[in-house]
DNA sequence: ATGATACGCAACCATGAGGTTGCATGTCAA
DNA sequence: TTGACATGCAACCTCATGGTTGCGTATCAT
């Protein structure tokens, strides 16, 4: 999922569901998914959006920036 | 423990253990301590070398960075 | 207006993660 | 040499993680 939003860092559920199980051979529901979008957002590395029948998601590398300050030298 | 590691790269199973119990207030035992070493080193986070009675744990920061070089810009 | 679509919600399930306990073993200090 | 100490090993237990299924709902295109 990182990687994935490491290219495109806004996407939507469905398109995100979508890659995953194309480019890396997944087999992952969307409802599965969403839980793990639902972490990801507790945490602070995505945001979504409503955008009418879409659910936006953005991603937010702020968080794993400052653990990583602390982590690496 | 990445945190206490980040303080200093080189520490001794024991150490952590009561290092984490103290400072942290985690009640955790060494045995399953032992377990989450092993999960980084087979990540390769952390190297053990056995010294006598004690051993040896060392922190390797280069896969964390690998993974954030591909994730943070 | 209506069907297709993108999503939310909730119940349910199996497995493994994360922990404990008990004991064996090698090493060091006295 | 012997006891204390740091560790290894393995069996065992308990939930929460990570998944599924089913269905309801709002939005869009036609």
């Amino acid at each position: 999922m990182l990687d994935e939003f490491s290219e495109r860092n806004e996407q939507t559920l469905y398109e995100l569901t979508a890659r995953l199980i194309m480019r890396y051979e997944v087999a992952i529901s969307r409802q599965a998914l969403a839980k793990h979008i639902d972490i990801l957002e507790r945490a602070g590395l995505v945001s979504s959006e409503k955008r009418g029948k879409y659910r936006m998601l953005v991603f937010n590398d702020e968080p794993l920036r400052a653990v990583m300050d602390r982590w690496l030298k």
